[in-house]
RNA sequence: GUGGGUAUAGCUCAGUCGGUAGAGCGCCUGGUUGUGGUCCAGGAGGUCGCGGGUUCAAGCCCCGUUACUCACCCCA
């Protein structure tokens, strides 16, 4: 068997049947997402490679694909591996998230835009790790961004409109957990944990749910990251397990909570008394981007979230020069896309035409065209040995019925359609 | 980047103690069957992932390698 056939590692070819699957969910997400007041745009695939690599992708930086100048001399070679940097050999790449390009977008097309933008993205991005179940290394995101709101109401509309889509898409026991880096900030600072070092110690903490209170506690000595004389494991005891309904909050609060920030949560959570969201103060996102709340969606299911997302004030003044506050949220197309039921949504009447060989095709191409017009969909098929493989493949392909073409038949209305079992 | 598993016909997979390659489905041909969703017979199709080694003899044992896959790290 060759294997040159096969698509590129983490990357897949789509069959008819699965094809199809993945548009009627985009459909529905577009949908949903279009009926909440966002717009669709689209960037390219690539952006320079020294905007992908500037820092804000955190460690999907490492995982981007880096495309080559074109018209490399042996000199350029040579300059490349004497520094050892191989990335100089390159001026663009593929975009490893859809907010990075927003932002690039955003500071170009500014005037364009209204004071608030509320923007769709829905489009693939690569990521060069190992594939594995759930992770590709080409994949699709479905990203909503709210630009130019600094207050809790873009929090409001992106979480209202992605509860909306998990519901449209019934997928079933969804939870939204949110967090504010402020509050994050706030344990870190009660830990006295360096500025330095706070990225890596959200990484750390992320694993709770894996290694536990005192695995995080341990990783959080061994790295040198808490070194003064907190009782880490203890208050990470204290914290899980204190009850964090947002409903009034624990009583008393602890010294490192950030009041500002919980008072944000708790509205948050208030203004959608019909939403599955629980605070968790112990969620991190991966982005060092964020800088205030956080979300990512939990599936009883499943140990890898389905999507996620946060406030990043400062990343578009990467690009602008100036502040411009934005938050967003995404849903990870690919880990939803399995979840989903098949749907037996109204589509137009399906048949399949058996024909012999040796039909006239002036003949077919007529019935063909009568049943098209009145709005069926009409796939032709010659006639094989065994009927019973034919039929059981197109009934498969979601075809209603069909009907044999003979010599006598000479419109439409003398065919004998015969309902396919589904 | 670190581990484990797998690799045999177009597809899904058998292949015993090492003895020259098998099944089902699909495909082709002929017949059968009320314009036929049935059944019967026959046929085509395989560098056993790739490269070494051991052996009289390797799909099977050993080493290497590649791909796929699952998990870790990290992530959606």
């Amino acid at each position: 068997m060759a294997a040159s056939v096969t698509p590129p590692r983490g990357m897949r070819d789509f069959l008819p049947a699965e094809k199809a699957r993945r548009e009627h969910a985009l459909g529905v997400i577009r949908g949903v997402y279009a009926a909440h007041g966002f717009d669709e745009i689209e960037t390219p695939v690539m952006e320079d490679s020294s905007r992908l690599h500037a820092g804000l992708g955190g460690d999907n930086e490492k995982l981007a694909f880096a495309v080559m100048k074109r018209g490399l001399t042996p000199d350029d070679l040579a300059a490349a591996a004497a520094s050892g940097d191989a990335l100089s050999l390159a001026d663009l790449g593929l975009r490893y998230d859809l907010t990075v390009p927003l932002a690039r977008f955003y500071a170009t097309h500014r005037a364009a835009l209204p004071p608030v933008f509320r923007a769709i993205q829905i489009a693939p991005v690569w990521r060069a790790e190992r594939p594995q179940k759930g992770r590709y290394r080409q994949f699709v995101q479905c990203d909503i961004d709210i630009i130019g709101e600094a207050g809790p109401l873009a929090e409001l509309e992106l979480l209202t409109a992605t509860v909306a889509t998990l519901d449209a898409l019934d997928l079933g026991d969804c939870t939204i957990r949110i967090n504010d880096r402020r509050i994050l900030a706030g344990i870190l600072g009660s830990w006295g944990v360096p500025d330095e070092l706070r990225e890596r110690a959200l990484i750390t903490i992320d694993k709770l749910d894996k290694i536990g209170t005192g695995g995080v506690a341990a990783e959080l000595a061994e790295l040198g990251i808490v070194t003064g004389d907190a009782d880490v494991a203890a208050e990470l005891e204290a914290l899980t397990a204190a009850d964090w309904h947002l409903a009034d909050g624990v009583v008393p609060p602890p010294a490192w909570l950030d009041q500002a920030a919980y008072s944000d949560l708790l509205a948050l959570r208030a203004a959608l008394p019909d939403a599955a969201i629980e605070f968790d103060p112990t969620l991190v996102r991966g982005m060092g981007y964020y800088t205030g709340t956080i979300f990512e969606i939990a599936h009883a299911d499943h140990g890898y979230s389905l999507g996620g997302g946060g406030r990043y004030d400062h990343m578009i003044g990467r690009f602008l020069g100036h502040e411009v506050p934005a938050c967003g949220f995404s849903i990870g197309f690919e880990r939803i896309v399995d979840l989903l039921a098949v749907s037996d949504e109204a589509r137009p009447r399906a048949v399949v035409l058996v024909h012999d060989a040796d039909a006239p095709l002036p003949q077919l191409l007529a019935l063909k065209a009568e049943l098209v017009a009145s709005g069926t969909r009409v796939r032709l098929e010659r006639r094989v040995k065994n009927l019973r493989a034919l039929l059981d493949r197109v009934t498969a392909d979601g075809f209603d019925a069909f009907a044999q073409v003979g010599p006598d038949t000479t419109d439409a209305a003398s065919l004998s359609f015969r309902e396919l079992a589904a």
